[in-house]
Formats: structure tokens, C-alpha cells, sequence
DNA sequence: TTGCTGACGGGAATTTTTCCCGAACCTTTC
DNA sequence: GAAAGGTTCGGGAAAAATTCCCGTCAGCAA
């Protein structure tokens, strides 16, 4: 029996990437990718216009990140279904996207069924986080704090990272719209919770961490 | 009229991306994917044991990296055909890449039509990379680079070192006895030596390859 | 209500970065 | 030997970033 499908709507910034997933997702009769965005804005309002049942996000996006992204999503409509699909597996990044609303975490090492699942246990209301991933998760819970990052806010973890992918002040403002002064702000306020006084040592604590690529 | 598909061996860390590209690639009846590995080791040997028309690499690979891999079945095989499909679009590892035979290069931030004229064209012998790209690198070629860091001054090298360590510039002027006027005209010299803008990226540069620990 | 924290940015002094330039000192080459 | 070219070192001056301090404004919790 074949009920109406799942709506999909795909947001990842690699073209390549997305198409190849429209085609994976597809070839499951019951799972119908509706639209697709490359950007955090271009999400919010493909969500809109199409309320798809679940939303697949990668956190990685231009603009407005995938956090901020899931944030707006969420504050618009608190039923929506995001579930974060990350190339990077790292556990900061889950944590802040489950917190921001977010129904489910699986990473591009997992296997495509893993995905589909999660696809459709979220699209039922259900939750689907990764068991290794969410053990991680629960184990940190317990013994509070782990890395030095949780105590950056939000909005200092986000220009965090941007800092540390090696972008310049002017690059992370004009991103995430907010005045180079702001950010310089930020920056010397993030330097200074994290005990570096260098962009070079913040790279390298974020490497560390894993927060970023090396 | 089919002719026989072009052989593909796909590799990438990650399972589910690579389900995705193997999906897309096959939409074209004249191509195939014959084997698939998620690191450079498994590369090597499906490379052996299919003897694929077409290599498709991602340069993120546990292991041994995408870089030696490519190094390693070029060494077996000189007529080998590799196309670097990478995500991070860093310059540097991509004229890594073609020194160490790949035969071409896509950025995952392009249309899904590229990829697939890319793979034909390298299958057929020929030689394929991103214009953008190809600019940038042919333009590097004209004041010749090898590896990144062998166009940097013993004292340039030396500076780099202790700057993507994390110290100032100040630190960097007292530790060598100099002025900061000159540590910092070596800084600006450095980045852009190594086409780099922040001192961020400069440590991410440095850390990539094994100059400094993360 | 009060009080707290986070997000955002202005003012102003300071430091860093950048680009351009020149001096001194090496080699290499004709 | 002289000329050419790279390397090391730094000054001058304009531009940009950093830092510290300050305020507004919103949301949230006691």
C-alpha cells in the first residue's frame, strides 16, 4: 500500500553532493525530494514555501550557518523536522544543532540506509541520533564539562569557527551580517575565554578539537 | 549504440556520499562504477584488482591521504586516470594533487553536469580542471612552486614556523633578535607566498603539512 | 519587578598589516 | 672584477585590526 510520499527538501551547498543525494533519496518509492537549497536563507524560505515533511541540512552552509538556519526554521514553525546531516562528525557542532532544534543527527560516514531510516523515523515524529554519536552525547552530559568550548555562547562558537577556518573579520561580518566591529569584538572576546591571544593558536585549538579541518 | 561504460572506481570516507555519487554517475547509461574504497589504502587495491578506466578521489581519506594515494597507483601505473573531486577548494593541495598524477580536478560546489563531462573526458584520455582553478594554478606555474613551502627563504620558513605555532609578532621579533617592523613585513611576504590571507589560515597551512602539531 | 545574560555595535587608543622603498650582504655568471 | 639577482633587514606612511570600555536592546528567570 503506498501512502503519499515523504517531502523532502535538501539543503547542502555542493551541487554535486545534493544531486547525488536527490538521486539516492529517489530511488525510495516512498521519499520525494520537493526542493533543495544551497544557503541558510535560501532554507528558510524553501521551508516556507513548501513545508516539506522533513528537512535533510548540512550544517556547513554560506551565509547564515546550518545552526542559525535550523534556529529560524524552528522559530517559525516548532513541528518542523530537521534532521542534520554533517560531513564533519563532530560532537560540538551536533550538540549546538540538537539544542537549536533539531530532530536528528547522521553523518556522511554512515551508511545510506542509516540515512533513509532517519529520514523516516523523523519524518514520523520520531527522533533518530546516531548511537555512537549520541552515546558520546549522553556520556558528556554527565560529567558537564568536557571541552573548553562550551563556554562560548552561540553567536561565539558560530564566529568561532568562521575565525578558525582561517576566514578574515571583514569575510565572517559580511557572512553572517553584522558589523566588522562586532565581529572584532567577538573575536578578542573569543580569544580571550579560550586563552589564546593569536588567530594562529585559535586554528590550532579549534584543529584540536576537531571543530575545524586541518 | 552502447559501446562498452566507462569503469568507474570511486573513493570517499564517506559511505553515504559516495551512494549518492554512485547513484548519479549511473543515471548515465555509459558509465559504471566497478568498486568503491573509503581510504587510500582500499584504493590502491580495488585500483589493482579492477584496473578501473577512472579513478574518482576525494583527498580527505583516512590513512594514508588522498595525495599519497594517488602517488601510489600512479607509481603502478603511470597510464592511470584520476579525477580529484575534493571539497575543500584549497589550491594547495590541488597542485599537490596534479603533481602526483591525478588528471584532473572538480570542486564539490559544482553542477552535477560537470562532474559527469569531467569523468568522459579523463576517460578518454584527456585532461580536465575546473577553469577557476585551472587559472589560479596556471598562473602559480608561471613563478614556479613545487611544494608550497620551497618557495619560502630558509628565514621566511623559519618565521612561518613560529607564527603558525601561535606566537606574535612581537614574540617572533624577540625570540630571533629582531625588529617587529621586520617579522611583520615577513608575515605579509609569507601569506602571500602561500596565497593565504589570515594568520589563521597561515596555521591551518602549516598544520596540513606536518610543519606544526595541531 | 528586578536582575542577569547574550547579541550587537560605537568611541578611541593602540597595534598590526600592508605596500613601497632602500641598504647591506651574499652568490652566481659573464 | 663587475653586474645581476636573491636574501636579510628595516624605515615611512596609510590602512586595517585589535583591544578596552561603554551603551542599548531583547529575552528569560526568580
Amino acid at each position: 500500500m503506498m501512502s503519499t510520499a515523504i517531502r523532502i527538501l535538501l539543503v547542502d551547498d555542493h551541487a554535486v553532493v545534493r544531486a547525488g543525494f536527490k538521486t539516492l533519496l529517489e530511488n525510495q518509492s516512498d521519499l520525494k525530494v520537493v526542493d533543495e537549497a544551497d544557503d541558510g536563507e535560501g532554507a528558510c524560505r524553501a521551508f516556507i514555501d513548501h513545508e516539506p515533511d522533513i528537512v535533510i541540512m548540512d550544517l556547513s552552509l554560506p551565509g547564515i550557518g546550518g545552526i542559525e538556519a535550523i534556529r529560524r526554521i524552528v522559530a517559525r514553525n516548532s513541528e518542523a523536522r530537521i534532521l542534520v546531516f554533517s560531513m564533519h562528525e563532530d560532537i560540538l557542532f551536533v550538540e549546538q544543532a540538537l539544542q537549536a532544534g533539531a530532530r536528528g543527527y547522521v553523518g556522511k560516514s554512515s551508511a545510506p540506509e542509516t540515512l533513509v531510516e532517519a529520514v523516516r523515523q523523523i519524518a514520523n515524529g520520531n527522533v533518530y541520533i546516531e548511537p555512537e554519536i549520541a552515546q558520546v552525547i549522553a556520556f558528556n552530559k554527565t560529567k558537564g564539562t568536557g571541552t573548553p568550548f562550551e563556554i562560548l555562547s552561540t553567536r561565539e562558537f558560530e564566529i568561532f569557527c568562521l575565525l578558525a577556518e582561517g576566514h578574515s573579520g571583514a569575510d565572517v561580518a559580511k557572512r553572517l551580517a553584522l558589523s566588522t566591529k562586532t565581529v572584532a569584538n567577538y573575536s578578542t572576546q573569543i580569544k580571550n575565554k579560550l586563552e589564546v591571544t593569536t588567530s594562529a593558536e585559535l586554528a590550532r585549538v579549534a584543529i584540536r578539537h576537531g571543530i575545524v579541518t586541518p
